[in-house]
DNA sequence: AAATAAATTGAACGATTATTCAATTTATTT
DNA sequence: AAATAAATTGAATAATCGTTCAATTTATTT
């Protein structure tokens, strides 16, 4: 009886909306009461869907790394090839979409959560982990295809994730645009020596 | 005319103050009543020497990215000999101390700032750069000595850092102490790796 | 001692914050 | 139409925020 739930609707639309505001002016500068006014309900509703701020934080968290899953997705069309499959990822890592797709900005904001809040470590060790153990299959699969030779996945794997996340904490600073492209295609060449494959 | 100034000293107490409190409850809640009261002045003080808050976070950026020039300070009885004082440099990276003399939950802190204040992001880029150009030249050094075989010690120097970077965005999410000494160990064997130093 | 300039205080400012609670609106059921 | 339950509002809360300004204290000079 009653109405139906909107409850998974309205939280998303509610995290959307906050994610934009820190997005723009910062997670320190993201309100309750502004996230509320970019969606025209009232500030209230909000700690209705999520109890405290701090859950809306978390939410929020897990919005923002569920994104960085989506460097896996690659099109059906590979099929069968594993090392296709590799060096797509690979393309959509180290490339200029990667600052469109995903935002590091707030990323880093809540990372800097996590030395403090043990929930949203965790929430980010999973996701590091998982990303390198996704990235350790598909070299194994390469491995089982032939097409790849490498010692120990999972050393290369957390490797080149380190290469990565060393990679954009200095280009994100890198306002030029040619030393930027410069620079993150030096860093993918290196990701590529780690696999034993060179670089053309 | 007048007593002499205690602008240095003051400001300097100031920017420790804040640091600690940063360090305690996050940038996003260090604020300058409670930093203040944590150095029993009051908050007005605390403006006449920092115009605005926007100032003071400006000499926090600068206290914590001075820190970071302290890995290479190394003793000098390493004299003379260039590859001894390059070993002990990489000591002080890849070591348990790095966290006790560091601290990098409130530069992740202020490093998140540099997605939307320019003048924090130009500290950190410069910095950034400096550390390069500083292992850079201990690597030249090595070199001349002939106790190194480096064929680009500018790339190598960047692409060292690159993994010092990335090894403690993970690092800081590792809280099991096995787990974290054996990581380190691995990232410093990447990094003597990209020297063509052999691991013991 | 008088003059000077910086250090420091204290009160007040308006704005915004997260959260509470009761009241009301709205949709879906019987 | 009556009952029900969730959605939503609106007002009020106490706390804290950064900042301003005038007044006062303190140290150092002439």
């Amino acid at each position: 009886m009653g109405r139906k739930s909107l409850k998974d609707t309205r939280q998303k639309e509610i995290v959307r909306a906050f994610y934009q505001l820190a997005k723009k002016e910062g997670l320190e500068n993201a309100s309750l009461a502004k996230t509320a006014a970019l969606i025209n309900i009232n500030p209230s509703l909000v700690i209705h869907y999520f109890k405290t701020k701090e859950h809306l934080v978390y939410a929020l968290t897990e919005y923002i790394l569920d994104k960085y899953l989506l460097i896996f997705k690659v099109p059906p069309r590979h099929s069968g090839n594993a090392l296709d499959k590799l060096l797509t990822v690979l393309d959509n890592i180290f490339s200029n979409k990667w600052n469109t797709l995903f935002d590091d900005s707030v990323s880093y904001n809540c990372y800097s959560l996590t030395f403090r809040n043990s929930t949203i470590k965790k929430k980010y060790k999973n996701l590091l982990d998982t990303l390198r153990s996704n990235l350790e299959a598909l070299i194994v699969a390469c491995k089982e295809e032939g097409s790849l030779s490498v010692k120990d996945p999972a050393l290369t794997a957390d490797i080149i994730f380190v290469l990565i996340d060393g990679a954009y904490y200095y280009l994100s600073l890198v306002t030029n645009k040619n030393e930027y492209r410069k620079k993150l295609l030096l860093y993918k060449q290196q990701a590529l020596q780690q696999l034993n494959l060179a670089s053309s």
